[in-house]
Parts: C-alpha cells; sequence; structure tokens
DNA sequence: TTGTATGCGTTATCAG
DNA sequence: CTGATAACGCATACAA
C-alpha cells in the first residue's frame, strides 16, 4: 500500500458537500455554518486529514522551505551553522533542505541547480574554496531568488551578509602570540580565493606590523581546498619545517585547519606548544578538552545561522525588495587557554 | 521583483504553439518534428526554463525529498550520518529535509507532522531519547510512509533498521578495561527508553560477568537527556565519586556522554587516565588529539546515513512493499590508543 | 450559507 | 505531427 493522503474531496463526498464548503470550514471561514464547521472539522480529524503542501505550494507560487549549501555538513562550524539556521526555520514553519558543495565549486552549481529548480524560497550559502565565478548566483538573484550568504561571502553580489570579523579574530589571535613570546608566527589560511582568508591574513599581517614585526611571505601558506583535502596541510606543514628559520608558532585560519596542524604537528612529534605555539579558528567542542588546552578563536557559528535565516525570511516575506542590504559582522570570540609554556613566559616576562 | 519561473505556457505563447507541444517537446517525445524541438530546446535554453517541481510532484504525487529528524545535528555522529544520507540523496536527485527533535518527543511529533504533512516521499528517524510512545510513527508506518529508523530504533515497528552492534561496541570497551587492569568499572548511559542504551548496558554487563567481576548496580547510571543537558552528567560523575568504594573508570556510552564526562573529569581535576580510566562511544575527530589520547568506541555514522538511505529509496521505489525488513547492524570500531598508565600496566603485568 | 468554476504548471489522453 | 482538455489538491471569485 503506497502512502494515500486523505483530500479534501473525500471529506466532500462522505459528507455530501463541496470541496469549497470544506475548504471554507477547514479554514475556519466567517461565512460557513457553525454546524457544518463542526461536521467537517470532526470528520477531518477522524479520518486524519492534512492538507497538502505541495497543491498550496503550486497555489500560492511559494514552497515554505529553504535550501541551504554549505562546503561540508560534517564540520562542526557548519552543523552549529545549521543548527542555527534550522531553529529559525522551524519557528517560522519553514523546512531547511540542506545540500553540501564537498568544496568543488561544480558540485555547488548543480545543487544550486537543484535546489532552485525545486522552488524553493530562499537560499543561504557558504560559497565552496574553489568558485571564483559567481554569475549562478548572479543571475538567480537577479531574477528575484532573496539569497543571503553567511561566513564565505561573495561581495560582488549586492545582498543581505552575514560573517564575523575574520580580520578582528585573526589580529586579536596574532596579538596574542605575539604577546606571549612568539617571534616567528606563520599563518595557515585556506582558499585564495575566499574573501575570509584574505581578510584573516590582513589581521594576521596588521598585528605582526604593528609589533615590528616584518612579514614574510614564505610564512603565510594555503591550503586550496580549506583541509579538506589532508595531504594540502601535512605539505604547509612541512614546508614550514624545512624553512631555514622555521616559525615558533602557527595561527591556522579556519575549522579544518586548526584540527589539521594539530594533527600533523603531532603525528611529526612537534609538541604544541613547547615546540610550536599554536592557535587557531576552531568550533569544536573538544579543543577545551586538548592537553594542553589549546587557545581557539571561536566563532558565533549558531548565531550567523539564525541571524542569516531570519534576513532571508525578512526577504522572502516583505513585499517589496529592500532598499538596503546589511552586512552583519559578527565578533568572533578569543578563547585564550593558558599552557605551562606561556604561563611560564608570562611569569618569567 | 519576486522570483517568476518561467513556465511552458511562456514558450507555448512565444513560439505559437501549445502547451502540450512544449511539454513533449521538452521531453524529446519521438512524436515532435526535429524543427519544433530544436525550436523549443534553443528558445527554452534561451529563457532559462527549469520545470516546477511543484507542479510535478502534484501530478506524480511524489516530492523526490526525503525527512530527517534527529536529536541534534550539531552532534559529530548525527552530522557524519547526515552526511551520509545527503551523499546517496544526491546521487539519487532527493532532496534532504532535516529537522531535529532536540530530544524532545514533543518537539519530534511537531517535527513528524510537519515534515509529513509536507509531502516528503520518506522519512529517516533517530528517535528522541524521551520518547516512549511510538504511536505517531506506527500509525504513519502503517498508513504507507516508508520510514526508515537508524542508531536509535523503534523495535516495535517491523520495518528497516540500521543500528551499530551496541553489545560488541560496550562489550568490547568494557573487555579492554578490565584488560588494562580497571577492577570497578562503571557506565554512563543515555535514556533508558533508547535501545541502545539497554544494549550498550548488556555489552557492559556481559563482559564484567565474564570476567568474573560482580556487577554492580550503583555503577551503572543513566542521563534521561543523554547529556544534552550538562547537569546531567556532572550529577552522574559526583555520584561515582560520591561512592563509598569509588570506581576506577568509567565507560560513557554515547557520543555526548564521552565529551560530558571528559569535561566534568577536567573541572573536578580528576586526571585521565592516572585517576580514572576512561573509555566511550565517539565519533569526533578530535579525541585522538587529547592528551593522553583517548580510546573510544567509533561508529560508522557515514555508512549508516548511506546505508539508510539505499534502503529508504528501495522502499519508496518498490512498486510492492518489501516482503521482509532487514536490521543491518554495523559494527562498531573499537579504537584503542594506549596511555602511559595503560602502558604501564602492560608492562608491569 | 453553500455550490460552481477557475487557475497554479505539468503531463497524459484523446482528437485531429 | 500537433492541439485541446482533464487531472493532480487546494483556495477563491463569483453565482445562487
Amino acid at each position: 500500500m503506497k502512502f494515500e493522503a486523505v483530500t479534501i474531496k473525500d471529506i466532500a463526498r462522505a459528507l455530501g458537500l463541496s470541496t469549497s464548503t470544506v475548504s471554507r470550514a477547514l479554514r475556519d471561514s466567517y461565512e460557513i455554518s457553525p454546524e457544518t464547521k463542526k461536521l467537517v472539522l470532526e470528520y477531518a480529524e477522524k479520518i486524519n486529514y492534512h492538507p497538502n503542501p505541495i497543491a498550496l505550494s503550486l497555489k500560492e507560487r511559494r514552497s515554505r522551505s529553504i535550501g541551504v549549501i554549505v562546503a561540508e555538513i560534517a564540520n562542526s562550524f557548519f552543523s552549529q551553522a545549521i543548527d542555527g539556521i534550522e531553529s529559525i526555520a522551524y519557528q517560522n514553519g519553514y523546512n531547511v533542505i540542506i545540500s553540501q558543495s564537498r568544496e568543488s565549486s561544480e558540485r555547488e552549481g548543480i545543487n544550486l541547480n537543484y535546489l532552485t529548480s525545486r522552488s524553493i524560497d530562499g537560499l543561504i550559502v557558504s560559497v565552496s574554496a574553489e568558485t571564483t565565478d559567481f554569475s549562478g548566483f548572479r543571475e538567480l538573484f537577479d531574477r528575484g531568488m532573496p539569497i543571503v550568504f553567511f561566513d564565505r561571502i561573495v561581495s560582488e553580489i549586492n545582498t543581505h551578509k552575514v560573517t564575523v570579523d575574520s580580520y578582528r579574530g585573526s589580529y586579536d589571535a596574532t596579538m596574542h602570540l605575539s604577546k606571549n613570546g612568539y617571534k616567528r608566527i606563520a599563518a595557515v589560511a585556506g582558499s585564495k580565493y575566499l574573501s575570509i582568508s584574505r581578510d584573516r591574513m590582513a589581521g594576521y599581517t596588521s598585528a605582526l606590523t604593528e609589533m615590528g614585526i616584518v612579514v614574510d611571505p614564505s610564512l603565510m601558506l594555503h591550503c586550496p581546498h580549506g583541509g579538506l583535502i589532508r595531504q594540502e596541510v601535512e605539505e604547509a606543514i612541512d614546508q614550514l619545517l624545512s624553512l631555514p628559520e622555521q616559525p615558533d608558532a602557527i595561527i591556522a585560519l579556519s575549522d579544518k585547519l586548526t584540527t589539521g596542524c594539530l594533527r600533523v604537528l603531532k603525528s611529526r612529534n612537534i609538541s604544541v606548544p613547547e615546540k610550536m605555539g599554536l592557535i587557531g579558528f576552531s568550533n569544536s567542542d573538544l579543543t577545551e578538552l586538548i592537553d594542553p588546552p589549546l587557545s581557539i578563536i571561536k566563532q558565533p557559528a549558531f548565531e550567523m545561522g539564525e541571524i542569516s535565516t531570519s534576513l532571508l525570511l525578512q526577504m522572502i516575506e516583505s513585499k517589496r525588495p529592500p532598499t538596503d542590504f546589511e552586512t552583519k559582522s559578527l565578533a568572533p570570540q578569543l578563547i585564550v587557554r593558558e599552557s605551562s609554556r606561556e604561563r611560564a613566559m608570562i611569569d618569567g616576562g
């Protein structure tokens, strides 16, 4: 037996009424007699009637569902963001359809087509690390599809954007390392194409400059796939280790890279932070349990998801296109967990 | 400007054809002349035509989307499972609509109504820790909705189920602790209502019995919300610590509980594994980075998601109801990471 | 107060 | 080869 839903017709037939009467009774229209209403409502309840949302969508030209595209779901930052997205969507009666690009712009494009041809009412996107051509998003947006970018935003498209203050995050983290006595700080970032990579690198170089440290390009590395490919991180670390003047600390500029760096350093038997200082962007709830504890820059992922969704729903439900779009830049949280080495330095200095 | 999709009508009007001809041309029907086809196809391409899936769904009585209900998305086990679900769904042209119960059976019920009244073609569920009444699922299933349970399965409903061999996982882990010299091993499980909690407890008691250790009920604790509420875990640990005969090791029977126990032990300044042995179910990719490294029981979450989805799609796409349902029990992976204490014990004994 | 007819976008059936 | 029409489930303008 296939899943067969009860329709308004079934009720109408059973009660000897017309479908419109039933429809109106169900919607509690004032023009239906109380008796008829009662009759219909009770019968509907009894046979477990539920309106078919697809028919409704067709009629109302809206699906009450929003699409989400992220690089990967199984990532603490993104899963926390999706958690926030789902929360707001749920509160407003919207469904969330998720898909992942896996850092491939091809797959991102397929998902984009896929989702939009599915009649979603709006889209929340964190673009893939690989994407340089945003015409797909642009066209869609120009044709009237509400889009909100978060985290990895597309500056070329004028719509709502939600991001963290990447510059500040890495600036603060670099400063923290510097103030703790680290002299030669390397930075490992994700794809050069991502604005967040550039911003984070900028925060890093600014901090160095401010501390009177000369910026050394050989200490600034990029992983095109943001560490999704393990080998990338290994190569980056090995490159740093093979330098004539090795760095004494690393700042990892994304969640995936932080974990990756820690793992590679460990596999190379380089103790953190004794032989190599480390700080990084991370949203994993386990960093505090690492021994010695790791200082991190934590992004308000959940809130980012919530805000993105609020803005999107606002766009969807407003009659006229908004006159001005916002770019919300949330504050990242520098969580300092002092290790023995750092304590020693502070005590000593 | 609202998002207005191009329809078959627009093409028909522009080309002076009927909608049926256009429809047939687009579907490459054999009864359309090559010229007309070419004309239609080129024009459709030009104006960026995409069929409206909602209209299609209405007609075909299927939405090509599946619903997923889990306790929480921002959890490494579930996010990995969702990753697997999305992978298979994507390959088969299905969308994934996610929602979370947050371990509340009320919210689970709302999501259930919500999703099914949304015309999903099937449902993948890991039930909430709180749920004892499965009539909602039962009725839905009996009315023909394909459902696959994974992880937290509902034994009362005869459908496909995908789980890990919980018994074996905790049996092996308990054995591991026992063989490493731990004598008084406590177990912290999730909700008593969940079959996985019971199975895991069973594996634990079997192992103890086999090692000739008397099972002590005061060492077997439950957290009704599976550790989603932090306080639960604190109370459990404190209860263990206040015992006249304290345990010397703990086995944590879920992802959330493993992290929770580690955190609470740390906050109570109890070093792991020197003062308290610990092993637990975990899917976090950071456990290997903890120092000293933590031994874990890892569930094949991604594969569970993949298999659940395959089974679901099979149910959805088969004409007749399957005659027999499978309960796939996957092998958990015991990942042993020897700590110094364990090494010492092995060397010494 | 209730019923009839129409349309949302698409395809299948039947005519031509 | 192509066109008109009905149907999918629902809501609503219009009739009665």
